[in-house]
RNA sequence: GGGGGAGUGUCCCGAGCGGCAAAGGGGGCGGACUGUAAAUCCGCUGGCUAUGCCUUCGUAGGUUCGAGUCCUACCUCCCCCA
């Protein structure tokens, strides 16, 4: 279909967020009649969601600004289970504390993104460890299973490319997928639920969801995921320089944060401007069309919008003049992450590998930060480490007051006497 | 239940006649070149109080001066038969 009629399609299609709908057409007719409530759910695998989970919070975001109610759907009971979809090994199993811990940690950065209440358009987080925990099995097996093919589960993708690899899969997660299509129709049951989205990697799961509703008779439900996202150099998204790119603050800091969209690749800005950010489309075609020469302007821009929706606007400033410091006056912006260390301790010397190593963090090891050192990677206050046996000590403080560590060019840490 | 095969460096894949910190990829990291980009080239990719020491090849024992490599038991997975 070339042209959506409601608002919340035409959105995320213009957008780029559409890779396939079940039914467009009934789709798009039902957002543009109804008030619609639609849920993404979220596996609760880490204290964090990542870079990689944002686009699924941008699509519920578009949700709630063209007028309907987002659902996000915490993955209490599913998480027990592990989903198996395009995985080659089995999960770790995780205790029920390690999965509440989570889910409650992760929660905190929806907020940003959806405003939540009791209205008919506020958003609703729910856990589905409210249904799933309590289940009887015979009950279940008998209500729900035996509703489910074998045989058509075994030629989804998703189960296929495990089986095909010729790795175990357990039965425990092969009954993930039954119970994401639970899921879907006992949140139609209960918050009157018509459309599931995630990503492309779901579609399978979904569409369970959509054929037990019908067994079950629930009303026509859809299905609606978002591309895979890799960069335009076909890496993995949310992975940055020190690991992944969470989205808590206490896991990721706004400027390291700030950074990862700054380094956005040349191909991926205008597709990440309209994924990742609010700003309009007119705005986004003519930040497009700069960049050629002004480039690097446009992806300050990028990283300062996305930063700013998740941590707010101060903090994305921030980040973005700490950034304009280090980088282009070669300077030492005091706010860039530091570490604090004793000062007696300094006053002792404290070895160049210690200080990358144990105090700073930036490297794995001292045997890391060896080599490092040999490949001339390591910088203190801007100075090349040459000498592996340097020792930091108070007459290395800079006039501010702290001493620098950089790994690279991009990776910075302040030490800070206490 | 019977028979056959497999498990290697804590990112992954994958070689490995009894002398092995263990080939080769991929990925990752650093350097050069650039624009905090991509592409390309070069280097690195067990730990440490380091001309040495310690820990690694599914787990636990055993043979041996010496075991990833041989033997035994166990665990897990795959295939065939029942």
């Amino acid at each position: 279909m070339s042209t959506f009629r409601s608002d919340f399609l035409r959105t995320l299609d213009e957008r780029g967020f559409i890779h396939q709908i079940s039914d467009e057409e009934g789709l798009d007719k039902l957002f543009a009649t109804e008030t619609v409530t639609a849920y993404i759910g979220f596996d609760p695998t880490a204290p964090s969601l990542h870079a990689g989970g944002l686009i699924q919070i941008m699509m519920l975001h578009w949700m709630q600004a063209t007028g309907h109610r987002p659902v996000s759907l915490m993955g209490g009971g599913t998480g027990m289970v592990g989903d198996p979809s395009f995985k080659d090994d089995a999960r770790q199993l995780m205790t029920v504390d390690t999965i509440e811990a989570n889910i409650a940690s992760i929660k905190k950065v929806f907020a940003n993104y959806l405003s939540y209440g009791e209205g008919p358009r506020d958003a609703l987080m729910i856990n589905n460890a409210d249904w799933l925990r309590d289940l009887n099995y015979l009950e279940f097996l008998r209500d729900v299973g035996r509703h489910f093919s074998v045989n058509r589960m075994l030629s989804f993708d998703s189960v296929k490319t495990r089986l095909d690899r010729e790795q175990s899969l357990s039965f425990l997660e092969f009954n993930y997928m039954i119970l994401q299509a639970y899921d879907f129709v006992e949140l139609n049951k209960r918050y009157g639920v018509r459309l599931q989205m995630g990503g492309s990697d779901q579609w399978g799961n979904i569409v369970n969801g959509i054929d037990l509703g019908h067994r079950m008779g629930t009303p026509q439900l859809y299905a609606l995921t978002s591309p895979l996202l890799t960069t335009a150099s076909g890496a993995k998204m949310g992975k940055s320089l020190n690991g992944a790119v969470w989205l808590n603050a206490d896991m990721l800091g706004a400027y390291e944060f700030w950074q990862y969209w700054r380094n956005t690749e040349d191909a991926d800005v205008p597709r990440f401007l309209k994924l990742y950010t609010t700003l309009p489309m007119d705005e986004i075609a003519r930040l497009s069309l700069l960049a050629g020469s002004e480039i690097n302007e446009v992806k300050k821009i990028l990283a300062t919008e996305i930063t700013a929706m998740l941590h707010g606007r101060s903090a994305a400033e921030a980040a973005a003049e700490t950034a304009r410091k280090t980088f282009e006056e070669g300077g030492l912006a005091a706010d860039l992450p530091s570490v604090e260390v004793g000062s007696g301790e300094l006053e002792a010397g404290i070895g160049v590998l210690a200080a990358f190593a144990e105090k700073a963090g930036l490297v794995a090891s001292n045997g890391e930060a060896r080599r490092q050192v040999k490949s001339g990677g390591l910088k203190v206050n801007d100075v090349v480490v040459t000498d592996d046996k340097q020792v930091l000590t108070l007459r290395d403080l800079t006039p501010e007051g702290v001493i620098k560590l950089s790994f690279g060019k991009k990776k910075h840490v302040l030490l800070r006497p206490a």
